[in-house]
RNA sequence: GCCUCUGUAGCUUAAUGGAUAGAGUACGUGGCUUCGAACCAUGUGAUGGGGGUUCGAUUCCCUCCAGAGGCACCA
């Protein structure tokens, strides 16, 4: 990758690896740049250093402006970037010495409710990771886990026994799954105001734990409805799995495990096992209740004993929303207590929560938006859009890409959302469907060429290059340190802005210059550059979980 | 009450301690007889307040203000 050859360029000439390389904040400026400020730990004089970098090959320039020493590479390695783009594709060029086994949990959606734009966000976050980690060298193993059990689904239950004869005309998955979320609403009501339906539930509660013959059919059945329809569901946007993890099968052997380690790690204290987190600065949470029954705690550590013991892992990355951080803090140090093996080894991410616009989302109220439903609406609103703008221009009316389009940015969220629907499903700017048409509008011009990739041979100078070439020229190399920082970082959302920064380079490139009709120099390396930008463009948007289109 | 997180243009937001704080949207203006106008150009507009550390702070520390989340049998 260019940068790694700068950097050992630079570290030759200079005798040092004491030094952070910069991207300038302006291209302007040059393409890569080191503060002089950092030089004096290196004992050495701005401008012995710049006359030592002019002397390599790899620049054209460099030059001290305002505290920095800023460089522009020469064109001859930018073509060399390109031709070798050409050839190999997007693809990292070595392995990565710090390749890991990834254990990834994301999705999460329990059983007898609806996915709602929370979990959508979850996938969404959590597909974009395990590719990007995976394309930065990593095994990643994808792993889900799904609330079966537990009082959400003993108030939802409750309800539906009182209902069954309700239950016997619905005909489709979709109408089975939204009757189980209107129980578990009327279930949760009843349990905050009825004390002889909170009785009722956590008996039911209990039951489900122990299979007893009263509940179990019936719980069989209702959960078989939501595993299914959760299956149809990741199907259609994209998202497979190496793993379904169950609470129903994490429940009895995290209770063995708390069990075991009564006195060591966790205590008894008004007849619930605890752990006192307050000696490592934490707070005390219950993992198994009075009742006998674990908690959401006792449960999760059930499942990092079956990740580690099924697909043995160097990190288990675990992303919640943020609600959850401080939970983690304590599980978290349960874990490493009861597994001192997984000591830095277990990762929390938590991000954002999402909030309708002016309150909180609960699906215990059924204040939701429901995923299934966002996802109708954003396909709507682009066939709309689409036939609007293009009817009159004689072409056909095509809606299937719609999905999958909205929540491309914001992929990284350590504050809280405000879900705006005007705002999320806007097809202009910066958003998936700019990209979509952008990447749509390349190919045109390449189809209409005929241009196969071949290498370019030097006949073009940098001084016959317009400014809309050199930014794209220059921009391409940096994808795969962009794709990495982003895995590294957890962080998706830094290649969003990169595949946004060059598709905008790529439409301006469009508008001020002409491309078929160009000389023939300037006419190859365009469609060069558009090969490789629409390649660079296909590639991110498929790391950022985001299918593309030829046509559209 | 205690703990944690978050405050950046009207709105949604970006910025490994580095240069003139970068975008999108909205609003104003201009650009299709021409390679796809879901496009491009241009204008207005921002780091909650106050201290501190630093050559340099949106970033680190303190404090105040505002919002969110968590703090024993929910997940």
């Amino acid at each position: 990758m260019l940068k790694e050859r700068v950097q050992q360029a630079i570290a030759e000439a200079l005798g040092s690896t004491e030094f952070t390389l910069l991207y300038p904040r302006d291209k302007a400026f040059g393409d890569f740049a080191i503060n002089i400020h950092q030089l004096k730990k290196l004992a050495l004089n701005e401008q012995a250093l710049v006359e030592k970098l002019s002397l390599l090959d790899i620049f054209e320039k460099v030059e001290l402006v305002q505290g920095f020493v800023n460089m522009r590479v020469a064109y001859t390695e930018y073509l060399a970037e390109l031709n070798a783009a050409l050839r190999g594709g997007t693809q990292p060029a070595a392995p990565n010495p710090h390749a890991q086994r990834i254990n990834l949990e994301f999705g999460q959606p329990n059983t007898h409710k609806l996915p709602h734009i929370g979990h959508l966000f979850s996938y969404a976050y959590g597909e974009s990771m395990a590719r990007l980690l995976a394309w930065d060298g990593h095994t990643v193993f994808r792993s889900n886990y799904q609330g079966d059990v537990g009082l959400h689904v003993a108030k939802c239950l409750y309800i539906f026994m009182q209902r069954k004869d309700d239950a016997k005309n619905l005909s489709t998955l979709e109408d089975k799954v939204r009757f189980l979320q209107t129980c578990y609403q009327d279930g949760s009501a009843a349990y905050d105001e009825n004390s002889n339906a909170k009785t009722a539930i956590d008996a039911i509660n209990k039951a489900i734990y122990n299979r007893d013959d009263t509940i179990h059919a019936v719980w069989e059945e209702t959960r078989s409805w939501s595993v299914a329809y959760y299956k149809k569901f990741e199907e259609r946007i994209g998202t497979t799995y190496d793993r379904y993890f169950f609470e129903s099968e994490t429940s009895d052997l995290g209770t063995k495990l708390v069990q075991e380690h009564i006195d060591s790690v966790f205590t008894e204290s008004d007849g619930a096992v605890v752990f006192k987190g307050e000696q490592f600065g934490l707070h005390t949470r219950v993992f198994l209740t009075t009742h006998g029954t674990p908690t959401y705690e006792a449960k999760d550590i059930g499942l990092i004993a079956l990740k580690k013991q099924e697909w043995p892992f160097d990190t288990a990355v675990i992303t919640t929303a943020s609600e959850q951080n401080a939970y983690w803090q304590v599980v978290k140090k349960a874990i490493e207590l009861i597994f001192p093996e997984l000591q830095g080894k277990i990762m929390h991410i938590g991000f954002g929560m999402i909030d309708l616009k002016g309150s909180k989302m609960s699906s215990r109220t059924g204040n939701i938006v429901s995923a299934i439903d966002l996802i109708e609406i954003v396909k709507k609103k682009c066939a709309r859009e689409l036939v609007k703008k293009w009817q009159p221009r004689g072409c056909r009316n095509n809606s299937h890409w719609g999905r999958k389009i909205c929540l491309f940015k914001n992929l990284k969220q350590k504050k809280n959302m405000i879900f705006d629907l005007e705002q999320s499903i806007s097809v202009q700017g910066n958003s998936g469907p700019y990209l979509q048409y952008t990447y749509a509008r390349l190919r045109s011009v390449l189809a209409k060429a005929q241009y196969e990739p071949s290498a370019l041979q030097n006949s073009t100078t940098s001084e016959t290059l317009s400014s809309e070439d050199y930014a794209i020229l220059r921009m391409l190399p940096t994808f795969s340190d962009v794709a990495h920082q982003a895995a590294v970082a957890y962080s998706p959302h830094l290649l969003c802005t990169y595949v946004y920064d060059l598709a905008q380079a790529c439409n301006l490139l469009y508008d001020k210059q002409s491309i078929l009709k160009a000389p023939q120099a300037q006419r190859e390396l365009r469609l060069a550059l558009l090969e490789a930008a629409s390649r660079t463009i296909k590639t991110s948007l498929n790391l950022l979980g985001i299918d593309v289109l030829e046509r559209i």
